[in-house]
DNA sequence: TTTATAGTTCTTATAATTGAGAACTAAAAA
DNA sequence: TTTTTAGTTCTCAATTATAAGAACTATAAA
């Protein structure tokens, strides 16, 4: 019957609060909660009734959240022999690409603002000066994160 | 009567388009357009009934926008001498600040995802380590971020 | 002093998101 | 073959976001 997991207040404050920050960018607040709870819980890998009743969201609701998080990549699922039921848990190993898919994020408008400054007119200077400044900078930081990842490794 | 300004298809495009990232970003679809428009516009300095005309929006979607988004810093206003009209403008300018304050966003998770790893049960080895890696690349990259704006600038 | 201007604020109306609950389905177990 | 399990999908209700329109306000102009 009861599948909830058992959470201390700290964890629901951390699951509350990390969920908070999922749904800030861009997650349903189910996606978010679900995401943080495979985040904070000390059981890695939880089955669809454990999210759910821990969670207290509806089928419906967890259905549909964990398939977002799957088709999103942030999260997957194994199976134990013998057991029909699959066990959802994160894929924070793949930190690195989600890290450089939000990268991606900031530096695609980059693009979209150097069509906006080619059919501007050349009277607005200083404002043109400052528009290809922005588009500069975010081709740099771009082309700078490889070397950052590679700085990053070896000062580990 | 009309204030409406002037604008290319080309130019209606780029603001819807400008526009939908702004949204992505978190601003509603009225602000991100007159963000947007305040981008694309050949003429700098809007006024309030030149957006609203403009974007087609009501008075009070016009006055809530233009509010919020000088309360964030993203636009600000002149007055010319002898017209009580206020000319609205996009700080552009600042766009360091704006960056440093979307890197903020990046970076600031870290300390939340700490808290989640000092609770963390020793066991999850693996998870930990993933979880650990992840704080410290923000935190490295939020530390190089200055001698990345000192590098681009001497790029430039 | 009255009127016009430049907005602001308040009260809805509409639309979009979100998730509940029930009905359904496919595969495995009995 | 029937039943149970593990979900999925559909319909709808509730909440929330968004902006329209009207009423209001403060300042300046006439």
């Amino acid at each position: 019957m009861s599948d909830q997991i058992t959470l201390t207040e700290k964890q629901k404050k951390l699951i509350e609060q990390l969920g908070i920050y999922h749904e800030k960018s861009g997650l349903s607040p189910a996606s978010g909660r679900i995401k943080a709870l495979l985040t904070v819980s000390p059981v890695l890998e939880l089955s669809f009734d454990q999210i759910r009743e821990t969670l207290q969201l509806s089928k419906s609701a967890t259905s549909n959240s964990i398939n977002l998080l799957m088709s999103m990549g942030a999260i997957d699922y194994i199976t134990h022999p013998g057991d029909r039921k699959r066990f959802f848990r994160s894929k924070i190993g793949n930190w690195r690409d989600t890290m450089k898919q939000s990268f991606r994020n900031i530096t695609n408008v980059a693009d979209l603002l150097e069509e906006i400054l080619i059919q501007r007119p050349n009277e607005t200077e200083e404002f043109n000066k400052n528009l290809e400044e922005v588009i500069s900078f975010m081709r740099y930081f771009k082309k700078e994160i490889p070397s950052l990842y590679k700085k990053w490794d070896k000062s580990e």
